[in-house]
DNA sequence: CGGCACGTTGACGTTTTTCAATAGCCGTGG
DNA sequence: CCACGGCTATTGAAAAACGTCAACGTGCCG
């Protein structure tokens, strides 16, 4: 596993999930070259690895494979405060602002690019809608976070799940990693139970609970959301928070105004 | 309490707390002057209040006063996600991308100034580093939700506590609205349980129980740290995730480099 | 085959919530 | 001036949600 991956940079251009993301992001192809030119390296990182050393100055943007965020108290209790999918980008604030407060670890192998933070930077002068590009990615993750918090502290162990899963449904369907109300989910239940602030046994429990229910199906590392109508329903899900388009005023930029 | 608090502005140049927000993100004179130029009305907005109607397209610095940002779920039960204190900027993701995920509330009167979402979308394109300084405020409200969701996903109730008390304390104390140990804490435990994901019941025994043990005392709306650093070591509190400083290639940009 | 990681289940403990009642404070209206 | 209602703080008792401990199964892999 320690090939060379420069053949997945090679062509990005027509890389799926790179066109996905310049629809989501709205962005030119001369954009998108810009981003690819500024990647210096795409790598395939195994499992159980840190997406970016603790003292890089690197952004990390991930093509394929999952990966979390998290924090570790004194005495061991690990808080997950978010998954990274395919087309996240991770390590801004670490790199424009000099500041990383967590860490990150691939849950499955994964195949991510990097670009130097630096670069990033100078985007602000630059690329100013680039540098917006990167403030959206910011603030979606604001947004995820904002929904975490309102999972953790208002909603119950069967809630939370149902969150979960309709949100990593809605997050992956928007870069097509998804087959209709299926897909892949590699993760342990303990990585679950860190995310949502639970037990192993209670996720497992609860698991079980809403399997009989018909609600969804989890087994090996696929998810299927059998009645999503009713898991919606349980938890209040509205996929909102994901959405959000850059304001005119910087997409359509006119000097002249 | 409807007079005209443009008088607030006036000297906004020499208002301390712009000092404070200065030197926070380094900026010079000339740019907390396009700042003060853009803001186009400073009010005083009584308690129980929106920091930001719904569908405008404006961003709020706060001056004065505490407000939050919180969601209601359909059931009733409430999540506040963030306190928002005095030099904070509120509703930066829902003018540049045009989704507002929540809502806002001001907790006490509160003075607070007005900037066109608009003008702060130019800035990226006419004022990069104070593109950037959104970007920063936007990155450290992103650190604090992450600290939120530790604390609800992986703390008790005396941890949650412990660490809210240290962190509003490190908060106000940048913007210079602490005293020593001590600060003002003008909201009711019904707040306090709903940004920590408790019951009011649950709050007030705890509370109770940190009075008993001489952790703090809080009063009146008023808070001390009588044991600082055994409050600290409860909840292993550190103030990193509120630092960050622009990055060198953004802060002293040479285009000629 | 043995070891290991993960999932599953039962029994029991702890934390936290809910329900219900009381007390203090404060502004309003009589 | 005082009675009253509304809001907040406080307390007790009981219930629910969730965690911990411990055991066992299962599949994978060397």
């Amino acid at each position: 596993m320690q090939e060379n991956y420069d053949c997945v940079m090679e062509n990005l251009a027509t890389n799926p999930l790179i066109e996905k993301l310049k629809l989501l992001m709205d962005l030119t192809d001369d954009e998108v070259q810009v981003i690819l030119d500024l990647s210096f390296k795409t790598q395939k990182l195994p499992k159980g690895q840190s997406l970016i050393p603790s003292n890089s100055e690197n952004v990390s943007l991930v093509m394929d494979g999952w990966a979390c965020r998290y924090k570790i108290l004194s005495d061991g209790r690990r808080q997950i405060t978010s998954f990274i999918l395919p087309g996240d980008l991770t390590g801004v604030r670490a790199c424009l602002f000099g500041v990383s407060d967590f860490d990150t670890e691939t849950l499955t192998d994964c195949v991510t690019t990097l670009i130097d933070g630096k670069d990033i930077a100078r985007l602000f002068y630059e690329a100013p809608r680039l540098a917006a590009a990167v403030t959206w990615a910011s603030a979606r993750e604001e947004a995820m976070l904002t929904e975490h918090v309102v999972s953790l502290g208002r909603r119950n162990a069967r809630e939370r799940m149902a969150h979960l899963f309709l949100e990593l449904h809605s997050r992956l369907e928007i870069v097509g990693f998804v087959e209709k109300l299926a897909y892949g989910m590699p993760i342990t239940q303990e990585m679950i139970a860190d995310c949502l602030g639970l037990s192993i046994v209670h996720v497992n429990r609860t698991l079980k609970a809403m399997r009989k229910e018909g609600l969804l199906e989890y087994y090996n590392g696929y998810v299927i959301l059998k009645n999503a109508k009713k898991l919606r329903s349980i938890c209040g899900y509205d996929s909102n928070h994901l959405e959000g388009t850059l304001h005119p005023e910087i997409a359509d930029y006119d000097p002249d105004a």
